[in-house]
DNA sequence: CAATTAACTACGATGACCGTAGTGATCATG
DNA sequence: CATGATCACTACGGTCATCGTAGTTAATTG
């Protein structure tokens, strides 16, 4: 993530200096998917980022106004990262790139059905997850998670 | 992009793990939004990469089936990259991206009209962008490019 | 056939990332 | 209150990618 020269005018740049390394979105997604707020939850995510490189990421993040870092105030051990509105502005990149990856991966992790439902209900899922995530909630993981919403059957109506 | 443990099946990694580094995309834009197909076209851009970086690049995407590679049967020293449908397919990605950096750079060369016009009418438009590149052309330079064909007045219409 | 252009490759230097080990602060337990 | 565990990191040496410049080969042009 190091560009010579430094900017140039161009979005797509822009976006890539940003965020265009390997662990940025893996780091947003472990947040948006599955829940994760803290530096050892990201740690032992499947990816296995070394500690340095976390703690670079993340400052970057922070830097960036994609994260918001804080103490916990229950446990003054632990600092949360949470999504500030910026970051919550990358879920739908981010669904596009898990559309394209469950597309084109013959041994993609992804459910079908949820792929599918996702890209044909586009702008109300995505509403959907960042207004879950904006409350501390997650799309997989969690009383309120996206999914708990839609087996709980509030999406099937909105949808088609 | 070295990931250290191989693969997760998480789709969001995968597609970072195909063109999640921070030239692959660049090379994505110049043939979508400028009609660039060579290596010295690539080569050129404002961002400077240099050319053994470039040569791994296109190597790297044409084996993921991002590019198509072949001679240019007009002069033989030419080789010409094009997208194959499976790196058509990164275009929502990167409009997604764009509209996320027009919205948060404040130095962005986006133009706030043709970034609202995408917002509003992004099913069109990159269905427009996708079988204009498809056919060689471009969203910005040459006769048949999508800002001539909207401003010869035929997305109005559509969109609103 | 000389000069130019195109697509790369070579190479040394710099910087990023890797994995492991360690640190200081806070919390849980006996 | 002493001990151990947990938390968020930092340190560090080794490896790997990238950087920028220079060169090589093949095809085309004049």
């Amino acid at each position: 993530m190091k560009r010579a020269n430094g900017r140039s005018a161009c979005p797509v740049s822009f976006g890539l200096e940003t965020f265009g390394d390997p662990w940025s979105l893996l780091v947003v997604r472990d947040v948006v998917y599955f829940g994760k707020h803290t530096f050892n939850e990201f740690l032992a995510s499947d990816e296995a980022v070394s500690p340095s490189v976390l703690s670079a990421r993340l400052e970057a993040l922070t830097d960036a106004g994609i994260l918001h870092r804080y103490p916990d105030p229950a446990d003054r051990r632990r600092v949360r990262y949470d999504l500030t509105d910026r970051g919550l502005g990358l879920i739908p990149i981010m669904v596009e790139i898990a559309e394209w990856s469950a597309a084109h991966d013959p041994d993609t992790g992804a459910p079908a059905d949820w792929i599918a439902l996702v890209r044909d209900n586009k702008p109300e899922m995505v509403r959907r997850y960042t207004e879950t995530v904006r409350r501390g909630g997650s799309v997989f993981v969690g009383e309120d998670s996206v999914l708990a919403q839609v087996e709980a059957g509030q999406l099937q109506a909105a949808g088609a």
